[in-house]
DNA sequence: CGGGGACGGGACAGCGTTTCCCCGTCCCGC
DNA sequence: GCGGGACGGGGAAACGCTGTCCCGTCCCCG
């Protein structure tokens, strides 16, 4: 009942241990062909799938990848988990999920979990607040990970470690809402991300700041979120709002520092009557594919999804494997990693896409 | 600089290996608490953590369960998995994720990785269509899979082995599409999953079959992807008909058997000028929480996405360890084993939702 | 015809854990 | 006071595979 091992495969073809291993696995030995044929004939007919648990201990490499995520089910992650996978799995690797809902303790749990399957890289998505106590602990788990030869990815802020791709948040929100103004928009409202997570404080305060040097102060501040429901939420305070404020045919203009939120927003208000961009004009950040689809279309920063995530699997799969060079005690402070690769960080930027959600009312 | 072993925490804390494991990981065996202090500091101090890879190899088992999906960029699947992967992460276990695409081959692959990887379980999320060559590779890696001890749930069909948590596709579709009728719905469009997928078919087909009951045949058949894409190509071809057919007042009502495909048609047919549900309504299946949120919002059967994902998981983890005899504070409750083991399959319900995206015109 | 390489294959020592089994101790009851 | 449990701890054999080293052949060349 125990599965087809090597040994019985080595065995029913009359060959070693060795020999088999090497005919069925990429060895850099290619063993003689009339063998290996009978090897991998045997291997065929007992239906033998290699044990990569013992493969990745005897190599000490495991072709596994971590890939954490806040919310899978938030397109944004989903868009870029999707590339990643695709990626990774084209190169013979596997990914590995997590989710934190942004809980920095589920982080920290899943951050073991992954360091402790010896995954070969960590790709992490979406910013984290680290600078509380929680976070000494994932800096300690990513610095000792990397210590190892692991890899680590951050994408959308730094980790602290290893390399980043990073969006230009501040700047990006910074042009969009410039564009905003532009197109005529003056009340705005904005959103804080519940517990400053930093992407969607530098987003904010981007937008916020091209909001100040144009001399307009945002009319309301929100706390929710980043999230469907947040946006909901988001919702429910613009109509709280614009119920209390002072009667203004202009409509309110509320950025949402993520697509998910905006797209929920989208939903939210118009349950609650109030229109779009009529009385109020929405923006996201991201560039999910959803933003395109929806009703009104959402005006948005459109970041490169798919060229980050590539971006990062190459980063990940780069010679994948690499012996160290224990050079002894070297004098001088002089740095010992001598091949270092440079690029440690990588900018992008997202472009401003305005869509029908923030259109100025052609006032029929 | 190789990571810190269970070995070198037993020499720091001057024990045994035998005592170290024990003292870190649940054993049956209870150290003394002197000596499990003892090993407890060594181990945060030199920052111990486990070899999942080596632990696996040692217990034959992985705490690992493969998650295969067709894509998980599509709100129906990210909605699944992110259940799925809560879930699992909450059992101390890991989720391996893979995307198909709907390629047979890539699947086969995956199945392998999986497998290799030793998973303890699989669950398949989508259907498949088995019957073709390749399927039989599927097959035999499933049934091999499960003769050694793992478990399989298919989701969305039968994989004809393990478990099988399936929607009444037919029924729904067909209360469905009886519903659609009763609104006052008379011109039908329908859309064949490329190359027949077994549930997409089953959709269409139970839709189909209400129509035909109630005397009306879809006056349009398409052939399109069960992806957003698939839904723009299907806007498309809807244009198309509308060009050629007669005109008429009464709106084309179109089955995507996906919400996804849904939205995305409802986002190319608004490019395209087309009024829904003036002019073309349109219902998808599924019930995504983007459906909510749309305007319109979609018509569409709301299958129990997070039952679905609960109940696999549930029985993914069934008894996943006979050990654990620790008999703490808790005792009594449950040691029934084998006998729900019966239940191979359960069927959900979707339940229809009307919603605008299928309104009849109040025509002013 | 002999020697040296090249080559194909096999034995075996790990890889990091778990776990079975054994062995001292200590405690208890008789 | 002695035998027997119970208990806490250690030794060592797996787990399935890789990779290094070693050995026997065979071929080619001098």
């Amino acid at each position: 009942m125990p599965a087809v091992r090597l040994s019985d495969v080595a065995q029913d073809a009359g060959v070693s241990l060795a020999t088999a291993s090497r005919v069925l696995n990429g060895s850099a030995r290619v063993p003689g062909k009339a063998v290996a044929e009978k090897v991998e004939a045997s291997a065929a007919r007992l239906g033998y799938v290699p044990n990569a648990q013992a493969q990745a201990l005897a190599r000490s490499r495991s072709g596994l990848i971590g890939l954490v995520v806040h919310d899978i089910a938030d397109p944004y992650f989903a868009t870029i988990a999707r590339e990643v996978q695709q990626q990774v799995f084209a190169s013979q690797s596997q990914v590995l999920l997590t989710q934190t809902d942004r809980e920095i303790d589920t982080e920290v749990r899943a951050l073991r979990s992954l360091i402790a399957q010896q995954v070969d890289a960590l790709v992490l998505v979406g910013s984290h607040r680290y600078g509380n106590d929680s976070d000494a602990a994932i800096s300690t788990l990513l610095e000792g990970f990397a210590r190892n030869g692991g890899k680590v990815v951050g994408m959308g802020q730094s980790v602290g470690v290893g390399r980043t791709i990073v969006p230009d948040n501040a700047a990006a929100a910074h042009e969009l809402a410039t564009a905003l103004i532009v197109e005529g928009h003056r009340r705005f409202a904005v959103v804080q991300g519940i517990a400053g997570i930093p992407s969607a404080g530098s987003r904010t305060g981007g937008f916020v700041a091209a909001l100040t040097e144009a001399g307009i102060e945002p009319e309301l501040s929100i706390e929710a979120g980043l999230t469907r429901d947040g946006g909901y939420e988001l919702a429910e305070r613009i109509e709280e709002h614009l119920e209390t404020a002072a009667a203004d045919d202009a409509p309110l203009c509320v950025f949402a520092p993520a697509d998910v939120m905006a797209l929920g927003a989208l939903g939210e208000l118009r349950r609650r009557g109030i229109s779009v961009p009529g009385q109020v004009a929405v923006a996201g950040f991201g560039g999910v594919p959803d933003g395109a689809d929806s009703h009104p279309t959402l005006t948005t920063i459109a970041l490169p999804l798919h060229d980050m995530a590539r971006q990062a699997v190459e980063w990940v799969l780069e010679h994948p494997v690499q012996d160290e060079q224990g050079g002894g005690d070297e004098q001088g402070g002089q740095h010992e990693n001598a091949a270092d690769d440079a690029i440690t960080e990588v900018h992008v930027r997202g472009d401003v896409l305005l869509r029908e959600s923030t259109a100025v009312a052609a006032k029929a």
